[in-house]
DNA sequence: AATGCGGGGGC
DNA sequence: GCCCCAGCATT
């Protein structure tokens, strides 16, 4: 363990939430955004969110709204939902502070084992083990462990390198040997401290830690979206939360085919848009269709015309950016068309 | 233990 | 294309 808190010393990234001493906020914050998300991408976000919302009072009297905005583009919105939830309950039960302890620390929102021993040992020194990804395999390369590696295997097995009033320094430390050494790909096993120490090492077989997990197809959704304008004005629905980009503004959406039968006229079908999530892959016919010529809006529900700078102030996620460029692209051109053909 | 939840980086 | 990334909540 000395040599890797050597090697972190040596190596370890200068990042805006690591200046000391330690903001508990800012642990937090960084913490949340980090979830399945890159450190290269978080960066830009967490600068702009400190400019926002400086403490969690400021993030408190926020509109949840501005709060989707600021995390607008990171993806996992229920995050942004459950910091906002969060500091509302520390306002009301804690002075607007963090608790010091992992165990307080989980029964926040947003807030689950990772993530509480992140914050309870950066920010507050408790003697807790952070099990994320990285970690998870730094300890199936180390052990050599040909089964999946569980939070409970890496907790076992790490537990005896870890001294008291050393938790923070060493899980920091072991995260970022998995962020900059022991990566996923193309690990540079020769700068690593755990080299002669390393069981996936000895047995030359560094690539078969952690055991690959199956890959599973993704279903792939055709929709159409209903761009409805007036004038310059798109409609937008709020989607509600505990449905996806839950919170967010967007094109109404409908299954491929239907929107033949909401309305009395045909819109103006656009070039198609393609965006990949995770768990399912979706194309989007976007429909555009002029409020004055068009009957039926009642079934779209309720939602609003929002004007071009309204959308720019409006959460949206990336597919329905994506869909608005497309509009506003084809608009570009038609008139750019016209103008040639008027000359 | 399995599933749903976004988006982007890097190859 | 593909795989991965400082996970959590729900079932």
């Amino acid at each position: 363990m000395e040599g890797l808190l050597q090697w972190f010393a040596e190596n370890r990234r200068t990042l805006p939430w690591r200046k000391e001493p330690r903001n508990p906020y800012h642990v937090w914050i960084s913490e949340i955004m980090l979830q399945q998300t890159q450190v290269a991408t978080v960066v830009d976000y967490f600068n702009r969110w400190m400019g926002k919302f400086p403490d969690i009072p400021a993030l408190s009297q926020a509109s949840q709204e501005e709060v989707l905005k600021a995390w607008e583009g990171l993806g996992y919105y229920s995050r942004a939902r459950n910091l906002y939830r969060a500091a509302h309950i520390l306002i009301k039960t804690q002075g607007g502070r963090l608790p010091r302890t992992s165990k307080a620390l989980q029964t926040l929102p947003g807030i689950g084992p990772y993530t509480a021993a992140a914050i309870a040992s950066l920010a507050f020194g408790e003697d807790v083990i952070a099990v994320d990804g990285n970690i998870k395999r730094v300890a199936a390369r180390l052990f050599a462990v040909g089964e999946e590696m569980t939070r409970e295997i890496a907790l076992h097995l790490l537990k005896p390198l870890f001294r008291p009033g050393k938790a923070g320094q060493l899980n920091e430390a072991l995260m970022e040997l998995g962020a900059l050494c022991c990566t996923s790909r193309d690990p540079s096993c020769r700068d690593c401290p755990f080299l002669n120490s390393c069981g996936a090492y000895q047995k030359n077989a560094v690539m078969r830690y952690p055991i690959p997990r199956e890959k599973k197809k993704v279903p792939h959704v055709k929709k159409e979206g209903i761009v409805l304008l007036d004038g310059s004005r798109v409609f937008l629905k709020k989607r509600s939360e505990g449905e996806m980009l839950g919170g967010l503004w967007g094109i109404p959406l409908v299954d491929a085919g239907k929107i033949r039968g909401m309305f009395s006229r045909d819109g103006i079908r656009l070039e198609a848009v393609r965006h990949a999530y995770t768990h399912f892959r979706i194309t989007v016919i976007p429909v555009v269709m002029d409020l004055k010529q068009t009957d039926g809006i009642d079934s779209l529900g309720g939602g609003k015309f929002a004007s071009p700078d309204e959308i720019a102030s409006l959460p949206l996620s990336t597919l329905d950016h994506k869909i608005l460029a497309g509009v506003r692209n084809c608009s570009v051109r038609r008139e750019k068309y016209c103008r040639s053909a008027s000359v």
